[in-house]
RNA sequence: GACUGAUUAGCUCAGCAGGUAGAGCACCUGCCUUUUAAGCAGGGGGUCCGGAGUUCGAGUCUCCGAUCAGUCACCA
C-alpha cells in the first residue's frame, strides 16, 4: 500500500533496494569502510608518468552523482565531502569470472544517482583527459531511495541547477550535496569563529558560556521570546544579549571574557534578520573603546587575511578593504556631512523640529536619543560603505556605556558600519553603578512614555556593579553578518544552514477511519483517498461504476495486488 | 502586518485568446568496452499549490486560502 504516496521513480528505487536485498548484498552495512584517499587529494596528488604506489591502489567512498552506461563499460561521478571524480568501471575488471551480476545487475539495474558506494582501484588518465579511478571492485554502503535534483554542468556553466530558494533552505542537506558553493560558505564561517577564537586565546581570554534562558532579558533592547519553567512556575525569557551576565564575570575578576552566543528576537525577519543569530561579545578589564577600535581592526583584518589571503573582499558591486585602519568619525559630525545639521547641544524639541525638516517619522515616545538615532539611521548610516567607526553616541542611546571623559552629554562608543550596515557595537563600559541605575531609570521612564524597546532593570546586575567592576572594554559583533560580508551573501539565510521558516504545510489528511467505519476496508479506504475522495458526501455522489472503476484501475496502475471488489460491494460501502 | 510576483513531471522550465497537458535532464526497455551536459532507438510518468465561482468546458478568467520570494513596516 505504501506505493500510493510514491513517485514512479521512488516505486522503482525501493523494488531495486529488494532486489539488492534478495542478492544478499546489505544496502546499509554496519561495517567501517577502509577509506585511504579523498578525491581531491587523488586530483592533486596524480602526476602522468609517474608511478606513484599510493595511487595504485586506493579505496574511497562517496556518492554517485552521474552515470554514463556505455554497454560493458561505465563511467561515473564519485562526490565525496573534498570533491568530485570520474569512476572507470569495466564490465570484465568487476566481474573476472563467468557471473556478471556485479555489473550487468547491481551496477547499471540497480544503483542510482544519489546511492552511496565505496570502490577501491587504481588512478589513471582517461583518453580525454579526465583523471579517474578504474575501478576494481565497488560495494553499497547506502542505497538512495529518493531522486536528487540533477545538476549538469559543463565548462564551467550550470544546466538545469537546483536554485529554489523554499527548497534549498528546507531541505539544506539536498541543497549541499548538489550546490558545491553551499558548503564552502559554511566552511567559510567556521573558518571566521576559529580565527576569531585563535586571536582571542593567544591573548589569553577565556571563552564562557552564561545563561540562554533569563528571568529577566537584559543587555539590549528587543523583544524576547517567552517560556515558562514548570518546575519554579515563572517565566523565563530566551535571552536577547548576554552582555550583563559577561559583565558579571569581569566584576568576578577575570581579565577577559567571550562567549559566541546564539541570541534571540522576537522580530521581523528579512534579508539580515533571523529569530535567532550569532553574536560574538567580549568585555577586557582595564581598556577603553579606543584600545578597542584597534582591537577590533586587527581582528577584522585578520579574518579577511585568513579567508582571501588579501584584505580586498568583495560584497555585491563593492570592493570592501578591510586594512588597518579604519576611519573615524563621530556620530555628529557624521550627521553633519550627510545632513548639513549641527545637532550637539540641541535640545528634545530642536531635533524633533531638525527630523520633520528632514523629513523624518517621529512619534511622541521618542526621546532624544532615539530621534538621533533617526536621523543617523535614515540620512547617514547607508552611506558607509567601507569599514568606518562612527564614534561617541548621545548618552540616551546607549544606557551601558560609560559618559565621555571630555564631551557633555556624549558616551564612549563605537559601531563599526560596512556595507551601509552595522557590523560591530563596542564602548567603555559603564562601571559608575549609581549612574546605570539612574541611566535603568531613564529608560524605564522611556518605556512608560511607550517605549517598548526600553531596557529592562536588573538589579542583580546593579548589585554586582556595587561591589565595584574594573573598567573595561566590551564589544560585540554579528556573526551572521561578518560571515554575509566575508562571503558575498546577500541574504542571512545563505550564511545558516537551518534558517527559520514557516513550518512546512502538512498535507492535510483526511483521515481514512471515516471510510472505514462505513464499512469499506481499510485498503479501500487509502485507495480512495489516493483517488482524491476527503469527504463522504464526495463519495456518495459518485456514481458506483465510476468509483468501481476508479478502484480497480488504481489497483491496477499501482500494482497493489489486492483483489478487486464487485460492484455490488461497492455499492453496498456507500450505501450505508 | 501591507503591497507585488511566483507555485505545472523527481529537477529546471514552456504552455493560449478558456477546448484531451509539453520540452530538456532524470526514470524504464534495448544497443554501445576510455565517455563526459556521452550518443542512438523506443517507452512510462501530472489531484497543473488548495478551495469556491463563472462557463457546455478552467492549468488558463474571478474570489478566498496556503507557502515562498522581493519591497516596505517593525528591528539601536
Amino acid at each position: 500500500m505504501e506505493q500510493l504516496g510514491l513517485s514512479e521513480q521512488e516505486i522503482i528505487r525501493r523494488e531495486a533496494l529488494q532486489e539488492l536485498i534478495n542478492l544478499g548484498i546489505d544496502p546499509y552495512p554496519a561495517e567501517e569502510y577502509p577509506v585511504n584517499i579523498h578525491t581531491s587529494d587523488i586530483i592533486e596528488q596524480f602526476e602522468d608518468g609517474v608511478e606513484n604506489e599510493k595511487l595504485q591502489n586506493v579505496c574511497i567512498s562517496g556518492r554517485i552523482m552521474s552515470r554514463r552506461i556505455m554497454g560493458n563499460a561505465s563511467f561515473a561521478e564519485l562526490q565525496d565531502s573534498k570533491g568530485k571524480i570520474q569512476l572507470y568501471f569495466k564490465r570484465d575488471d568487476i566481474c573476472p569470472g563467468e557471473d556478471k551480476t556485479m555489473y550487468n545487475v547491481v551496477f547499471k539495474k540497480l544503483l542510482d544517482i544519489g546511492d552511496i558506494i565505496g570502490v577501491k582501484g587504481f588512478v589513471f588518465r582517461t583518453q580525454m583527459g579526465e583523471i579517474s579511478v578504474h575501478v576494481k571492485e565497488f560495494k553499497v554502503l547506502c542505497k538512495s531511495l529518493r531522486p536528487l535534483p540533477i545538476v549538469k554542468e559543463k565548462d564551467g556553466k550550470v544546466f538545469d541547477a537546483f536554485t529554489d530558494p523554499e527548497q534549498r533552505y528546507r531541505q539544506r542537506y539536498v541543497d549541499l550535496i548538489v550546490n558545491p558553493q553551499v558548503k564552502d560558505v559554511f566552511i567559510k564561517r567556521t573558518k571566521i569563529i576559529n580565527t576569531m577564537r585563535e586571536f582571542f586565546n593567544e591573548r589569553g581570554y577565556l571563552e564562557v558560556e552564561t545563561p540562554i534562558l533569563q528571568s529577566i532579558p537584559g543587555g539590549a533592547a528587543a523583544r524576547p521570546f517567552i517560556t515558562h519553567h514548570n518546575a519554579l512556575n515563572i517565566p523565563l525569557y530566551l535571552r536577547i544579549a548576554n552582555e550583563l551576565y559577561l559583565k558579571r564575570l569581569i566584576v568576578g575578576g577575570f581579565d577577559g571574557v567571550y562567549e559566541f552566543a546564539k541570541d534571540f528576537r522576537n522580530e521581523g525577519m528579512d534579508r539580515t534578520h533571523n529569530p535567532e543569530f550569532t553574536v560574538l561579545e567580549i568585555y577586557v578589564a582595564y581598556k577603553d573603546y579606543l584600545w578597542m577600535m584597534n582591537f577590533t581592526e586587527e581582528m577584522i583584518e585578520k579574518i579577511a587575511l585568513a579567508l582571501h589571503g588579501t584584505t580586498k573582499v568583495q560584497y555585491g558591486d563593492n570592493i570592501i578593504d578591510y586594512k588597518r585602519p579604519f576611519r573615524r568619525i563621530t556620530m555628529y559630525d557624521a550627521i553633519k556631512e550627510y545632513t548639513g545639521y549641527d545637532i550637539e547641544g540641541k535640545s528634545e524639541d530642536e531635533l524633533r523640529q531638525i527630523c520633520k525638516d528632514l523629513d523624518i517619522e517621529t512619534d511622541p515616545s521618542m526621546g532624544k536619543g532615539k530621534l538621533i538615532d533617526a536621523i543617523f539611521g535614515e540620512k547617514c548610516e547607508h552611506n558607509f560603505i567601507q569599514p568606518t567607526f562612527i564614534i561617541d553616541y548621545p548618552v540616551e542611546m546607549s544606557p551601558l556605556t560609560k559618559k565621555h571623559r571630555s564631551k557633555y552629554g556624549l558616551t564612549e562608543r563605537f559601531e563599526l558600519m560596512v556595507n551601509g550596515k552595522e557590523l560591530a557595537n563596542a564602548y567603555s563600559e559603564l562601571n559608575d553603578p549609581i549612574d546605570q541605575r539612574h541611566r535603568f531609570e531613564e529608560q524605564l521612564r522611556l518605556s512608560q512614555r511607550g517605549d517598548d524597546e526600553a531596557m529592562y532593570i536588573d538589579h542583580d546586575f546593579l548589585r554586582a556593579l556595587e561591589y565595584g567592576m574594573p573598567p573595561n572594554s566590551g564589544m560585540g559583533i554579528g556573526i551572521d553578518r561578518l560571515t554575509m560580508f566575508m562571503t558575498n551573501s546577500q541574504s542571512i539565510q545563505d550564511v545558516l544552514f537551518f534558517p527559520q521558516m514557516k513550518p512546512e504545510k502538512k498535507s492535510e489528511v483526511f483521515d481514512e477511519k471515516v471510510f472505514i467505519e462505513m464499512g469499506i476496508p481499510e485498503d479501500w479506504a487509502k485507495v480512495l483517498i489516493k483517488a482524491g475522495f476527503n469527504s463522504v458526501t464526495q463519495l456518495k455522489q459518485t456514481s458506483v461504476g465510476k468509483l468501481h472503476q476508479i478502484l480497480c484501475g488504481l489497483n491496477k496502475k499501482h500494482k497493489l495486488g489486492l483483489k478487486n471488489p464487485s460492484v455490488d460491494e461497492v455499492d453496498q460501502w456507500i450505501k450505508s
